[in-house]
DNA sequence: ACAGTTCTTGCAACCGATTGCAGGGTGGGT
DNA sequence: ACCCACCCTGCAATCGGTTGCAAGAACTGT
């Protein structure tokens, strides 16, 4: 079938160790010798099978990756940057959508962690005991979540929130809307306390709202409730619910930011060609995606998980993005 | 480290070969020696090593998926039915983006090849003969691309393309462009084709222009081109393009529909969410991603790559829906 | 020319499974 | 009580690599 190690050795007229040698420790072999192998490789199209190779070293050269969902657009986001990076670090990714569903991630976890180095989960919906669990005998990078010490990349949430209420406050808002996304989402723990702790400084409002689904559809049903608190503002858990709010709004004739002001968090593309174009605070996920692999990189070849610090990194700058959708509310 | 089927069989008191035939073969073992060894295994957790047995059956459980750009909605799309197909029929998948790129893809599929059991190709941009000598020792499907005997997942461009200039002419529009996609598209191909076709049979005019990025910055460029080449409808090569030429439009101060439609393909979430909403060929893009998986599925175990037909499948039937970018021309 | 190093390379065991083959146990028929 | 199937189960080889160990080759210095 597929052209294996004795191959290479038989038409390079040596062993096959010494042909496995030319690929992980080529500074043993004589100079000559290394070049007949590599040669005779090049020729016969040789490439390594790295499952047998996996078996012994212990390393698949595979990591995984989790998301709750691939329908917004943060997370093919995300997953790009680290696909990209990924690829460069040679290590291939599997992929799995959990659907945000708790139980499914958990078993995709488990699943996954037998046949990979290493494990990025993103705004994982986990619990933390079963996290921590895994986390004792597989690498474990979370992304947008915090549990104790496994490494994790996170983005700033709480900054974000800040400057989004800082924005609101300044063009006059006293009254905000904020519709909670799911419980589990540790973005939406900070983004709220973000939020709430920023307003209470400023003398705001902040109207939290129940929890709605983290999606388009969810904002549909937020918006009604965001007017029915009379609000001036509505800060919602992610674009996709704020674009979702918008159109509702519109649908109902309310105009924004006329009668009320929305601001997204995430920055996803159709966050600009929405009309208005959304304010919104971004988020660098491409680039939290190629960091999420480096750690997990890291902490797969550092075989003992030193348990000095360094494991939970400043999270990464987010940036509000001021845009249409907001303006300084109407006079009563 | 992990549990092997040694430990299993250390506990269940038997041999290795016996907790393997358990899982592989059960109704060979006696019901006891059967359920003492299950009940052993699921005791200590153990999970058979995929990789090791992939090994000796040659078949991993792996498949590999490759998609030109993750940040076209419609490949996570894609993605999302093909990954929740997969996982029913017990494959993890292997992701990766070419970015566009037909020489990175190439590598890509090659790569790949080695440690999977068969391929799903997105839009690819490869070419023939690469992609035809791969076929030969690797079992790949073909989504929205056709190439010889090769197993093919196809969308409707070419209806889909129909009844948007259909749908053009009935508002009375007599002169259409249609910005190019990427030349080494076969979406494009069948998009142009079905629309050049119906605009003759209809005596209308397809202005055709230069290839531009299926992106939503490709649109922004497509659009000045459309309004220069003084058509009244643009058929877009995809939905990002059509946003972007929405967009482009809006910026200056050109109304859409009023004084220029447009229609997009795929409809992905974002071209409800637009202003105007966008009219646009929607495409069953979930669907495509499980039944390229099935396809790839039943060529997989099916192991004489069986020569009779049933390699190409009908298309997959597309559906024009119409939102308000599109309306009959302004009156001259 | 010879003993002592240092380099290279091959041998063989091993990683965690699967599977053909054969041997031991069981049961049925007489 | 004996023979013969048949059913289970274990042994050992194998998949494609890696790696500790040791033997042979080459080189050093005298």
């Amino acid at each position: 079938m597929s052209v294996t190690i004795h191959d290479v050795a038989k038409a390079a007229k040596v062993s096959p160790s010494t042909v496995s040698r030319a690929y992980t420790m080529p500074e043993l072999l004589r100079p000559d010798t290394r070049e007949r192998v590599l040669t005779a490789a090049r020729k016969l199209g040789y490439q390594p099978n790295k499952a047998a190779r996996g078996l012994i070293t212990g390393r698949t050269g595979n990591i995984g990756l989790i998301v709750p969902d691939l329908s917004n657009p943060f997370f093919p986001a995300v997953l790009k940057g680290a696909q990209a990076r990924a690829r460069e670090a040679d290590y291939a990714v599997f992929l799995a959508d959990s659907e945000e569903d708790q139980a499914l991630e958990e078993e995709l976890i488990r699943a996954m962690a037998k046949q990979v180095d290493g494990v990025v989960l993103c705004s994982s919906r986990a619990s933390d005991a079963t996290l921590s669990a895994i986390a004792k005998d597989t690498p474990l990078v979370l992304l947008n979540r915090r549990i104790g010490a496994i490494p994790a990349v996170l983005l700033d949430n709480t900054g974000g929130a800040r400057q989004a209420v800082e924005h609101l406050a300044a063009l006059g808002h006293r009254r905000v809307a904020y519709p909670n996304g799911p419980p589990s989402s540790w973005s939406n723990r900070t983004r709220r306390r973000g939020l709430k702790a920023r307003a209470a400084a400023l003398g705001l409002e902040i109207v939290e709202l129940g929890t709605f689904a983290p999606t388009f559809e969810g904002g549909l049903a937020a918006a009604d409730q965001c007017v029915a608190a009379d609000v001036t503002a509505v800060v919602a858990y992610n674009d996709l619910v704020a674009l979702g709010v918008q159109s509702r709004l519109r649908d109902r004739s309310i105009k924004v930011p006329g009668d009320i002001s929305v601001v997204g968090f995430d920055d996803i593309p159709m966050a600009q060609m929405g009309s208005p174009p959304l304010t919104t605070v971004a988020m660098p996920c491409e680039r939290a995606g190629r960091l999420a692999i480096d750690v997990l990189a890291r902490r797969i070849s550092a075989q003992p998980p030193r348990n000095n610090g360094g494991n939970a990194h400043e999270p990464l700058v987010t940036t509000l993005i001021v845009r249409a959708s907001t303006a300084p509310p109407r006079r009563r």
